[in-house]
DNA sequence: TGCCAAATGGTGGGC
DNA sequence: CCATTTGGCA
């Protein structure tokens, strides 16, 4: 593939760019701290950058862009961003991790330069402590002046190796990494401690540091506005001293969770410790214009100096785009809710999958004060937190199990799915480890998955599609791919019990979905979400956006005490607001509590205000 | 049983 | 941080 010159370089996939994401494109000599508001499309960006410093050969083979993300879903979607638009040689060279997945990659590989009082052994476990755990582990040391929230944040702080002297709870540090490696034939690790273990090596490997900086001299990280001091200290140990040059885009008017560990200031650290330009990107391809003059009044509480954003995205709804819904009872706002979205539904101005309730917390709640109401209006709402079996459903959607089998049940039940079948043959590809090139073996895929598909198909015509049929349907992809393969291929399903957990939540909600429907397409629609209103935590939104939201519960106190030590309630409404691409509306209910004072205050001057149910529901 | 103080839970993520 | 639950003691 000829290579394009870097000044005729144009965006893929869409018209232009806007001056400063161009500018913070172009930046390849120094870092560069991109900050950009909801919808300003943080992601494409850094995809096009990926794009441009691969095509135009600003960063030539063999070295890489190493790319960061908090949440697998975030590295993948960037990865596949790139992967459409660069040829297969080129996006190779672009790795997307995932904070955690990078840091493991890296103590696996060098795991024999791990000094020797923490080398683990090959088979060491993942564990993911809770806080019972820790609470266990304190009582049995008898280490009583020290909590489990200053244990779980000693450990991720604690560079090693960690002395056991000086305060108790440097002590606690020191007995707990002793603890996990007592057993040597049964080593358990947490992320936070792999992270640790990653530092140390780094630091007192040379070797292995020069190599990080010959490969990667580009590295992305998204979120930025969430990284944790462990990450930070992570960062700067790998690439100081390096000629890598940094790309950091975030939000910090979206950063809710400093109360898990994220640094309060990580922004700041990095224009200063990286010598950061800081660029703002000011459109918001979201929202259109009336929401985003709303979003720009909270964001200018949260800071005085916020730019306006430009709003790229048109209004498309009649109305109020923003209110306040009043109610004197909790049934019947309910009830008013089910009534609102159904009528919504019926005129044609949104899919039910469009519409987002959204909750400060305690899901569950929420979901057994809506459900009934919701059902007696035919309408369908999903709990994203929800377990089934073992897992939340949010989780199991994201699951490869559950791409991998959702297309080959999905090929069975459909005449045709070009989409799916390339997905499904990719698939095949990466289990049976076959070579792209090798044309032999791509066409002996393509012969089992046209066999698989006649023969699923016959199974799904002799199969009701009630909740009963759910696990032979289900047994009958995963016998295609077979178990065994399947285990291979992802080391998360190495072990038995963590496959099972995966495998059970697809059955079950396979089998739940099945409950709702006539015909096996409707029930893997269903199974996906198609057709239902997610409710979730303002926390699980993040990164997501719908067409309608409707924030429930702006009365309690509990949920929304804006004290000047959380300045992230603020921050939680605000990125609560911006996930909407046309209206948001708030509930709140004199049978709970009183409404939030400060945050009327705060919307009466854009125009956003009370209404009662009369208006809501006009005859 | 009733009172008061102390502890706990809730907003999350990762192979 | 606030609200609720638990636990110690009378």
């Amino acid at each position: 593939m000829s290579r394009g010159r870097p000044e005729d370089w144009r965006p893929q996939g869409l018209e232009d760019l806007e001056p400063r994401a161009w500018q913070a494109l172009r930046q390849i000599e120094r870092s560069v701290l991109v900050t950009a508001g909801a919808g300003a499309g943080k992601t494409e960006f850094l995809a096009q950058k990926a794009t441009y410093l691969l095509q135009t050969g600003l960063c030539p083979a063999p070295k890489r862009i190493l790319a960061i993300s908090f949440k697998r879903d975030a590295a993948r979607n960037l990865a596949e961003r790139v992967a459409k638009r660069c040829p297969p040689e080129q996006a190779r060279r672009f790795n997307s991790y995932t904070f955690d997945a990078f840091a493991k990659s890296l103590v696996d590989r060098f795991r024999a330069a791990v000094p020797d009082a923490y080398r683990p052994p090959a088979d060491y476990r993942i564990v993911m402590p809770r806080r019972q755990d820790y609470l266990d582990f304190l009582d049995a040391q008898e280490l009583h002046g020290v909590n489990a929230d200053q244990l779980e944040r000693a450990i991720a702080r604690a560079q090693l190796p960690v002395a056991d002297e000086g305060s108790e709870l440097q002590r606690a540090v020191a007995a707990y990494w002793r603890a996990q490696y007592n057993d040597q034939d049964d080593v358990l690790l947490s992320f936070a401690m792999i992270n640790r273990l990653v530092e140390l090596l780094i630091r007192e490997n040379p070797s292995i540091l020069k190599a990080l900086h010959l490969t990667y001299p580009v590295v992305f990280l998204d979120e930025f506005q969430d990284t944790t001091f462990a990450q930070f200290q992570l960062l700067r140990t790998a690439f100081d001293g390096s000629e890598a040059a940094f790309t950091a885009v975030g939000d910090d008017k979206q950063r809710i969770m400093v109360w898990a560990g994220a640094m309060p200031d990580a922004f700041a650290q990095f224009e200063q410790h990286f010598a950061a330009q800081r660029i703002s990107i000011i459109c918001n391809w979201r929202s259109h214009e009336d929401l985003v003059r709303i979003q720009h009044v909270i964001a200018s509480r949260i800071d005085p100096n916020v730019e306006e954003p430009e709003a790229r995205a048109d209004r498309l709804v009649d109305g109020d785009v923003a209110a306040i819904w009043e109610f004197e009872t909790e049934d019947e706002e309910s009830d008013c809710l089910a009534q609102w979205i159904k009528r919504e539904v019926q005129a044609g101005n949104v899919e039910p999958h469009d519409v987002a309730i959204l909750v400060r917390m305690r899901a569950d709640e929420v979901e057994g004060q809506l459900s009934a109401a919701f059902e007696e209006r035919g309408l369908r709402l999903r709990n994203v937190a929800r377990n089934v079996g073992e897992i939340a459903i949010q989780d199991l959607l994201g699951e490869d199990l559950t791409q991998i089998l959702l297309r080959l049940v999905r090929l069975g039940s459909t005449t045709r799915s070009p989409e799916n079948w390339n997905a499904a043959l990719l698939d095949l590809q990466f289990l049976e480890a076959v070579d792209p090139v090798d044309e032999a073996g791509q066409q002996l895929l393509q012969r089992r998955l046209q066999e698989f598909v006649r023969k699923m198909r016959r199974t799904l015509r002799g199969l009701d599609p009630i909740p009963d049929s759910a696990a032979e349907a289900a047994q009958a992809a995963l016998d295609f791919v077979r178990m065994e393969v399947l285990r291979q291929a992802f080391p998360s399903y190495q072990r038995q019990p963590d496959f099972d957990r995966v495998w059970n939540g697809f059955t079950l909600l396979l089998q739940e979905s099945l409950q709702h429907t006539k015909n096996w397409s409707g029930a893997l629609d269903e199974f996906e979400g198609l057709g239902q209103i997610a409710l979730m935590t303002i926390h699980k939104s993040k990164g997501l956006e719908f067409h309608t939201i409707i924030f429930y519960g702006l009365d309690n106190q509990t949920w929304w005490s804006l004290t000047p030590n959380r300045l992230e309630e603020l921050n939680s409404f605000f990125v609560a607001f911006t996930r909407a691409k046309q209206r948001a509306f708030f509930t709140l209910c004199a049978e709970r509590g009183q409404p939030v004072a400060w945050i009327e205050n705060l919307l009466a001057p854009s125009g956003v205000h009370r209404t009662g149910s009369a208006d809501i529901l006009p005859d």
